[in-house]
DNA sequence: CCCATATCGTTGACACCTCAACTATCCAGG
DNA sequence: CCTGGATAGTTGAGGTGTCAACGATATGGG
C-alpha cells in the first residue's frame, strides 16, 4: 500500500479532488489507489443527480423515487410483473418491493392479481390512471436527466455509456462467479 | 419527443440495454433520449457497486457502509469535525449525521466533544479504537474497489475519471444557480 | 401418493435518510 | 444592552432498504 512509485498511478494524481468543495471525494488520500479516486467521484456524481431528481420528483409529483421507479417497470410490461420479476429489475429485496406496492395500491396506481397457474405468485398491472400517472411524470423526468447531464457534450456521453459497459459486464461476471 | 432523426443519438441506439440480465436498464424504450440511457446505466453500475461493498462490510466487520463513510472523513481530520461539516462532506442531512454519531459513539469509536467557542456546535473526534478499527477497514476495503473497478484497464480509469470531471463541474453549477 | 426441498410473497426488527419543527446559541443593527 | 434573524444540533414522523424467519405453494424423486 502507498507505492508511490507504481506508474500507472501517476496520470491521475494531480487531481487531489478538492477543486468542487467538501464532499464523499474529500476523503480521498494523496496516496490512495486510482481506483478509489474513480469511485468516490462516481458516487459523489450519481448521488448528487439522484438527490436532486428525488426532490424534484417530490416538489412536482408528491411522489418518490422508488415508486416512480416501479411504474417505470410496470409501463413498459403491459401484461405485469411479478413481485419476484420487480424485485430483480429494481435490484431491491423482495420485502421492500412488498411494500412500494403497498403505497402505489393504496394510491389507485397498481393492483394485484392472483397469478393464472401459480397460486403462490402476484401479479401487479398499472391501472389506467397509474398509466396516466407515470406518462406524465415520465416526459418531466427525461427533461431533467437531459438538463442534468448536459455537462457532457454527446459524443462524451457517447463515450461514458460504452466504458461504462465494460464495467458492467465485470461486474456481472464477478457476480456470476460468487454463485 | 422521440425525433428518430436526430442524429446524434445514433451511435448509441445499436445497445438496448437488455444484454446483462434484467435490472434498472429494462424500463428503456427504444426512443429514449440519450441522456436517459447514460443515466440508467451510471445508476445500475453505482448500485451494483454499493451493494457490494456493502454486503461485505457487513459479512466481514459487522459494520454499515455509512458508518463507515463517517469515520473515514473523521480519519483524515484529526481535529475532528463540526457535524455541520459532516453533513455536508456525507452529503446528508443533519438529522442523519446526529443518528449515524449515536451508533459509533455507543460503539466507543468516536467522542462528540463541546466546540471551544461555539457552544451551539459539537466537535465530532475518533478514539484510538475507531481510528484502529477504521485503518483495519480501509485496507480491505481499497481492495474491494480495485477488484470492482477492474473491468477498466488504468487508461480508461483515467478518462472516466476525466470525463466525470465534467459532469460534477456541471452539476455544481447548476447547484450554485439554483439558489 | 408422499415427502424433502425450493420458491413466492409477506412480515417484523432495525438501520438509513429526508423533511419540518424545535431549542439553544450566536451575531449584527439599533 | 437587546432584539431579530441566522446557524448548530436534535427530535419525530414517515418512506426506503436490508435481513431473517415464516406460511403457503410448487415440484421432483421415492
Amino acid at each position: 500500500m502507498r507505492d508511490a512509485a507504481k506508474g500507472t498511478l501517476q496520470d491521475v494524481v494531480d487531481d487531489p479532488g478538492a477543486e468542487f468543495g467538501p464532499d464523499l471525494e474529500s476523503r480521498m488520500h494523496d496516496g490512495d489507489h486510482q481506483a478509489l479516486r474513480v469511485w468516490l467521484r462516481l458516487l459523489a456524481c450519481t448521488t448528487r443527480i439522484e438527490d436532486q431528481i428525488r426532490q424534484r420528483l417530490r416538489n412536482d409529483f408528491g411522489t418518490t423515487l422508488p415508486r416512480f421507479d416501479l411504474l417505470a417497470q410496470l409501463e413498459r410490461s403491459p401484461d405485469g410483473l411479478t413481485m419476484r420479476e420487480l424485485s430483480q429489475r429494481l435490484m431491491v429485496t423482495g420485502g421492500n418491493v412488498t411494500g412500494i406496492t403497498d403505497q402505489l395500491e393504496a394510491e389507485g396506481h397498481v393492483v394485484r392479481e392472483p397469478h393464472p397457474s401459480d397460486r403462490r405468485s402476484v401479479t401487479v398491472r398499472l391501472t389506467p390512471a397509474g398509466r396516466r400517472q407515470f406518462k406524465r411524470m415520465a416526459a418531466t423526468h427525461e427533461g431533467w436527466i437531459v438538463e442534468l447531464l448536459a455537462g457532457w457534450p454527446p459524443e462524451q456521453k457517447t463515450q461514458v455509456y460504452e466504458l461504462l459497459a465494460g464495467l458492467k459486464g465485470h461486474l456481472a461476471q464477478l457476480d456470476a462467479a460468487r454463485k
